[in-house]
DNA sequence: CGGGTAATTATGCAAGCGTATAATTACCCG
DNA sequence: CGGGTAATTATACGCTTGCATAATTACCCG
């Protein structure tokens, strides 16, 4: 009758609290916020709802940590194919805006569970500052990508900086509103379409041509929007 | 002792029903959706809470004409000042995208409700239909306004319909982004910042230029990003 | 091997939730 | 003026929530 098999295992800090945050993100994105309840959250990590206590002093600390957890991997996502330093900065811009609206960044997912982030912004603080932080880290990445590609252009003179800002916010923008609109909407567009979208616009919004030509043996030549008088 | 005042007041279903989705409203934008319970709602509208379950049959119901009439709002709050007849297409368009991108229509307070209702476009069918139509709908007020600037300024070809949805999804994408961002930060942008990167945004994407110079003794021609190559 | 300790479970509680139903009551109409 | 009725209030029920606290128990170390 006596059982041996031990009835729970203890896991490092680290992993527990890990598995605790994936399985927040899951159920919030799946179900909402309303869904990720204390005990629904235990449940989906296989631990019981006083173990959540144990690790995150309330539920609004472990929510906050899965929003940070979400968004610098969304982050990192986007950045992490650009990165690579021996193309040319052309390559790296558009690479990391075809990323930024592609699977799996693009996501009905990822968009849902931001989304439900965002709205809480207002009220809590903690919130509000992550946001921030990751806005700007994520603009920033941009401005230095637009910098490059368009000192690599050999531009005459080197981009003003209001103008560099000007370009980096209007982008982010571009990005932002395409990657919401697919991630809502995920069957009103075609594959890629978006993404191609978007490189035409950042390309018209700071003047560099940036349709992908090399990688691929480029399609009919003006089958994208061929915004008029661009570089 | 005996009191004669009445102890309500019987109004107009249409009336009650407006009384309290405003107060929906009110409450998810300042608290979230959390903060929207029943009995907050019934208090903020001055009933007592068994009144919303006589003018809607469950919470959802109102939650969702709530939605609907928040971002129906927002839509003609945007359309309405570029509805006069009389005026350019290029003005119209300008307005238009101007109005979207300054007080009240880019709030903090719009965009953090807007946040709660798109994080459960997932779960909600409803929600998602009235997503779907609310998008389209702006999208297309602004594909036409598009169009028409475009033929005004006699491009030389009729512009293709491929061609018009991409610039509307394009241009759409850059007011959504500009004003989620505006209303998530505002103080991380100075006023009239954001409508004047979307004018010069829309106006590289569509290729035109949009900056306003009519109705004011026009600024320093070029303190705006100056878009190279744009026409 | 055996004790100490921190990870984990088990249990409980008070508050708030959405919803249902019955009791009031203001207002309309003959 | 007086009854009928729909708008509104009043009350209650069952359930879930986040959080706290006490009881277990797996694992490490001497």
């Amino acid at each position: 009758m006596t059982d041996l098999r031990p009835k729970f295992r203890r896991e490092p800090a680290t992993q527990r609290k890990e598995a605790l945050i994936q399985a927040a993100l899951a159920l919030i994105s799946e179900q909402g916020v309303a869904g990720a309840t204390v005990r629904a959250i235990a449940k989906r990590a296989d631990v019981t709802q006083g173990l959540i206590r144990h690790y995150f002093t309330t539920k609004e600390d472990l929510i906050s940590a899965a929003y940070e957890r979400h968004m610098n991997q969304m982050t990192e996502l986007t950045a992490a194919p650009a990165a690579h330093a021996d193309v040319s900065a052309r390559t790296r811009l558009t690479t990391f805006i075809a990323a930024g609206l592609t699977s799996p960044v693009m996501d009905t997912r990822s968009v849902t569970l931001w989304a439900s982030f965002i709205s809480s912004i207002r009220t809590d603080d903690a919130m509000r500052k992550m946001h921030q932080q990751t806005y700007y880290d994520f603009r920033n990445r941009l401005e230095c990508l637009i910098r490059d590609a368009l000192i690599e252009a050999g531009t005459p003179t080197p981009p003003d900086p209001k103008n560099l800002r000007q370009m980096a916010i209007a982008s982010n923008a571009v990005i932002d509103g395409l990657w919401m609109e697919g991630g809502a909407l995920p069957e009103a567009f075609d594959t890629g379409e978006l993404a191609q979208i978007g490189l035409t616009s950042v390309g018209a919004i700071i003047g560099l041509d940036l349709q992908e030509q090399a990688t691929t043996p480029l399609p009919t030549p003006s089958q994208v929007t061929p915004t008029k008088g661009q570089l």
